[in-house]
DNA sequence: GCCCAGTAGATGCCATGGCATGTACTTTAC
DNA sequence: GTAAAGTACATGCCATGGCATCTACTGGGC
């Protein structure tokens, strides 16, 4: 087999297509159910799980720029879910930690994805698990050369 | 093994951020040399590949809203990549056809796309073949379920 | 033919994200 | 200590996408 350029693209094609429409299915469940779209769940859910979690932390962690993601937390701040509580080792930037509302909200959006994920991946085990297996090699190459992450 | 919610959250996850990083790394690319991002990109190598390629033909493949294609249109249209014909069969719609400036940006931002993939892809050519089978699979199933598709 | 429900898509308003800039603070060099 | 460089993030402007609405057209009944 001579060239691979087809294979990328056809995969490119694959995952991103996926991606967009489990992550759009989710975004509507979730806002019907608990108000609150995919990308807040995804924030929420890493400040629950990022001990000393600042604002560039969740930048990194998804992919997006500081200043969006400062705009975020002020949304998240606004609906009493997120608390910004000052950083004694740098006063530059802020600890990140969720409310008591907060943490049963993350809780239940989890719980409400982990259900339509469930409904909607029926793949067998061993396709999810060696799926997930390259996924996550690949994300981690990724992450470790920066790659795809904006400046602001 | 009991449960395999958790399974379906880290294999969303790991889904979503290859799909942005990838993403984001072709647009950079995409942006710098050819002055297109990849959903133009996109738009452009459908309209090169469909037949008979209509506005909502193009939403539908990307699981967007005709709204945002119809502007999304109207800008690649204003740079001369596209035209948008009458469409003989059918009064309300116009039929989307590359411009020959448009043949042209496509098949080169189509070989800076691969070139690039084939930088940041490494994988062996058994997962890679791998992947994209179980991913080709489920982009089936939630495209036939009409799954993540925005209404407008 | 004529109506009426349905469809294609153009357009407006709003929310969100990117990038550039501004500001406060920290670290480094001297 | 102090000045300069760097960092964290808040903010503003702009581009894009979602959803609602509007218009034009089509495809049935009758």
């Amino acid at each position: 087999m001579a060239s691979t350029g087809q294979a990328h693209l056809g995969f490119l094609d694959d995952l991103v297509r996926c991606e967009t429409r489990l992550y759009n299915a989710l975004n509507d469940r979730l806002r019907e159910r608990h108000g609150i779209v995919m990308s807040q769940f995804e924030a929420l859910h890493l400040i629950r799980t990022s001990p000393r979690c600042r604002v560039a932390d969740l930048a990194g962690a998804v992919a997006a720029g500081v200043g969006a993601i400062s705009k975020g937390v002020d949304r998240l701040e606004a609906k009493g879910w997120v608390q910004r509580l000052p950083n004694p080792a740098d006063r530059r930037s802020s600890l990140l930690v969720l409310t008591e509302p907060g943490e049963q909200l993350v809780a239940e959006a989890r719980h409400t994805c982990e259900e339509r994920l469930a409904e909607l991946l029926d793949l067998s085990a061993e396709e999810l698990a060696a799926t997930t297996r390259t996924l996550s090699k690949l994300r981690r190459a990724l992450e470790a050369g920066q790659v795809g992450v904006p400046v602001g």
